[in-house]
RNA sequence: GUGGGCGUAGCUCAGCUGGCAGAGCGACGGACUGUGGCUCCGUAGGUCGAGGGUUCGAGCCCCUUCGCCCACCCCA
């Protein structure tokens, strides 16, 4: 076998599967509670969706994006023809995008309408090199509020996506949750240009990196992992102290509700999120145990750019979003992944091949009762049927044979106890029928 | 795209200065009659990632190549 699953992808086994499968649950749950209702836009957009709503400057969609292409079209770009928008597809890199051009197509918020509440689940893409919590086709869960502008709602949000790790069994004091204000169009011009100015009289004691980002996005030079870089940045112009006065009445409002509802977080003047849409509010929260250098856990802000930049009225809007490998490993490393793989309660043995007729067809009445139950396929022998049931993990074994065909009852066996009884068949969906699927994996 | 580490059984790995491919776990079967876990015995399973070279002889040395992991970058 020479297939091998593209560099980047992973099989989700079902130890994995039934874990994201939970952690949509408990999304589900907590998200119902703030008014949230689950949404699902397709895996491809258009590319000029992702290029208009996350920017062109960014790496995400400079360089990450898978297009997808019909043979088609394929065809015609090879020929050197031009293609037309629709024929210019991504796979998503990020939901928010996707979710924007839906509500704007849709007509999904009108203005003075309440806030759309709204989240989703699912795949996306980023063409990057894999390492831990890194992937090319990863797992996010994410929310976004479309028409508020109130601070309530950034502090709602920031305040449901720390419930939400809670309910995961992610203590809060085992992350730090970063919070910060990136301004407005009438004020992060100038502080982005602050930081430009700061950057190119410090040329010499910063990497060549940062101040090549003087000119492309001089705020990435915040997030440099060197040393030297991160010492020096910190003495760079703060943007709190520059934010216009309705920024900063707004960021303070955020942090006066999150401390009235005590949320511990921190304010970093540093943080700055990656995607052109981001104004305001900003927030990360990062766990140091179990994610490598990716110690984000999800991330997210406001965006009261970006339905116009759609062509929409204006239109605020924030969210986030959370990923799911990655909220995997860091349950792993402390310790409490939490075991959701279904097995079987019952187990139907039979003796001799005489009773295989009976078993199977005492199986789908026990399965029409509601029982989780299994039985032999390959054939095996009574032994290895009970070994088989072992494994499994069952807590009873129904043993069909010659002496029980012949009265019309089984022996129902508890593999805890070792004790048997005999039954009557007809008794047993209803003495079984609490034997739902058990979670023991 | 750039670094570093690693590719030997289904899994985790050992394999010395080149000399007959191994262990543990797992799988399967058995240890007197229709019964699991523990123990014991046995069986199956490997183009040593791939291609080339050196050599009487290569898992081991040399070259090439593919893949995986980690890190940079960026992000969830």
């Amino acid at each position: 076998m020479n297939y091998r699953a593209p560099r980047g992808t992973n099989d989700l086994f079902p130890s994995v599967a039934h874990a994201f499968s939970w952690i949509e649950e408990k999304a589900h749950e907590v998200f119902a509670r703030y008014g949230y209702v689950l949404f699902e836009t397709p895996l491809f957009e258009q590319t000029e969706v992702f290029a208009r709503g996350i920017g062109t400057a960014t790496d995400v969609v400079g360089k990450e994006m898978f297009g997808v292409y019909s043979g088609a079209a394929a065809a015609k770009f090879a020929n050197g023809e031009p293609l037309k928008a629709d024929e210019q597809l991504s796979l998503r890199p990020e939901g928010t995008a996707g979710v924007a051009r839906a509500v704007l197509q849709n007509g999904l918020i009108a203005p003075g309408a309440p806030a759309l509440k709204l989240w989703y689940t699912g795949s996306m893409f980023r063409h990057e090199r894999p390492q831990k919590g890194r992937l090319r086709q990863f797992h996010q869960i994410g929310v976004e509020c479309l028409g508020a502008a109130e601070p309530s709602v950034d502090a709602e949000v920031i305040i449901m996506l720390v419930r939400f790790f809670e309910a995961l069994g992610l203590p809060s004091e085992s992350m730090r949750l970063y919070v910060n204000s990136m301004g407005d169009t009438a004020c992060r011009p100038a502080y982005r240009e602050a930081v430009r100015a700061y950057i190119l009289d410090h040329t010499d004691d910063l990497c060549d990196e940062c101040v090549r980002r003087a000119e492309t996005n001089p705020l990435r030079a915040f997030d440099c992992k060197n040393p030297r870089c991160s010492e020096i940045m910190d003495d760079a112009p703060a943007i709190t102290t520059m934010l216009c006065d309705d920024c900063a009445e707004h960021y303070a409002a955020v942090r006066s509700l999150l401390d009235t509802a005590g949320i511990s977080y921190e304010e970093n003047t540093r943080l700055v999120r990656g995607l052109d849409y981001y104004t305001r509010t900003v927030f990360e929260v990062q766990i140091d145990a179990g994610l490598g250098a990716q110690n984000a856990l999800g991330g997210g802000g406001r965006y009261d750019g970006l339905i116009e930049e759609f062509g929409g009225k204006p239109t605020p809007g924030l969210g986030f979003a959370v990923g799911l490998e990655r909220i995997l490993l860091a349950l792993e490393a402390q310790g409490t992944v939490p075991s959701k793989v279904p097995t079987p309660a019952v187990f139907i043995a039979s003796v001799d091949d005489g009773a295989r007729d009976a078993a199977f067809a005492l199986a789908l009445r026990l399965r029409d009762a509601g029982c989780a139950v299994e039985l032999d396929h390959q054939n095996r022998s009574l032994k290895s049927q009970f070994k088989l049931a072992d494994k499994l993990g069952v807590a009873w074994v129904v043993v069909l044979g010659p002496d029980e065909l012949a009265s019309g009852t089984a022996t129902l066996r508890s593999m805890e106890t070792h004790e048997e009884q005999s039954v009557a068949l007809e008794e047993l969906p209803e003495l079984l029928s609490a034997s739902t699927p058990a979670e023991l994996n």
